[in-house]
DNA sequence: CAGATCATGTAATGCGTTACATGATTTC
DNA sequence: GAAATCATGTAACGCATTACATGATCTG
């Protein structure tokens, strides 16, 4: 329902399809995940409803490449979906489901693994996203001095960095509890990442 | 990629494509909704699969009814995806994005009003899963009595709500934050629902 | 007999993933 | 000339949503 919106949103600036891509594996990658396969099909969509103009460049390093700019249609698009209601609900979250159904392994220790690698995997995202605070703070200062268009994407770094925390905090909680329940032998660390 | 996990976590109990779905509207619903329209033929591919068998019984109560039952490769379907690692990174988080593109309206107010209004659906959220959590608590009682199979469902429910917390509390930081900005008349309560 | 509940589906459409195709330019 | 980077796509498939179809049984 929602890379429109997305790539509405990220096209502040005009920019291309191969850019655009660029930018999912860092910033917007982290709340919404695309491939540049989904994401020119999307663009050209964009175009044909009016909300996106579209001008091709010669490229100085490379083939032609496709300019994209918002429209005033596709900022109306975006502005009615910023204040039309919160997008909440439907998420799925597929590790909820595997500590749901754990028990069917009716094995502590199974379970104990399982948590033990989500918290690995959990404390590099939140690594991650305290590196970029750091740099995003240093870079545009405090909270008071900025305009709304630095104020909302850190707040929105600030919720990952809440949700990270409190996905530890459970980590930790359930592993404590775990442990009291395994035997002796439950000194396995974690290792894996992404 | 998972709704098949589900209905297999789901199937500790034979059971009938009608009442998984009602069991959607509750509990596995929080963290992996699920129609009907897709349950039913995603039974009939894990009976093709050959990890559910189903039996077609007569209801006492309306039509005929057809129940399936893991088999022993569904269980050990099951069994692999619960071991093999978290399904993490992928989950597409459309309130984020919300907050992170809300800068483009350059207007603190409006996004004072998306914000109150997440709090307001998660305020909700919170209290439904607290209900939830105090009914198992009093049914199941603590920690240390229970099986894997009471254990595991019960940590889920912890996660869920320290996910709500944390969302909550990143929504007082970030309108306490958003108050000394828009000018005084700030009170507008917010006001919305599922 | 009207309406609620039990019960199972199909069809159309849309969104997302994976794999593959193409080709220009720059750097080593 | 091989490899990296720039740049745009298509095709096949799978998963999810929405809307609609069907019909039995029970309750008032």
């Amino acid at each position: 329902m929602s890379l429109e919106h997305i790539l509405l949103g990220q096209l502040r600036q005009p920019s291309t399809g191969y850019e655009l891509g660029k930018e999912f594996d860092d910033g917007a990658g982290h709340f919404w995940p695309a491939e540049r396969s989904q994401i020119y099909p999307t663009l050209k969509k964009l175009e044909q409803k009016g909300w996106l103009t579209c001008s091709e460049q010669p490229s100085e390093r490379g083939p032609r490449r496709k300019v994209y700019a918002t429209t005033d249609a596709g900022f109306e698009e975006l502005r009615k979906w910023l204040t039309e209601g919160p997008q909440i609900g439907r998420e799925r979250l597929a590790y909820i489901a595997q500590v749901y159904y754990l028990g069917a392994l009716d094995d502590f220790e199974a379970g104990l693994a399982m948590i033990r690698k989500m918290q690995a995997r959990w404390r590099q995202s939140l690594a991650l996203f305290e590196h970029i605070e750091r740099a995003v703070v240093e870079e545009s200062g405090d909270w008071q001095d900025l305009e709304p268009c630095d104020f909302f994407p850190r707040a929105s770094l600030g919720t990952g960095l809440h949700l990270m925390r409190a996905k530890l905090a459970w980590c930790d909680e359930t592993i404590q509890r775990l442990e009291t329940r395994v035997g002796s032998a439950a000194a396995t660390p974690a290792q894996e990442n992404d």
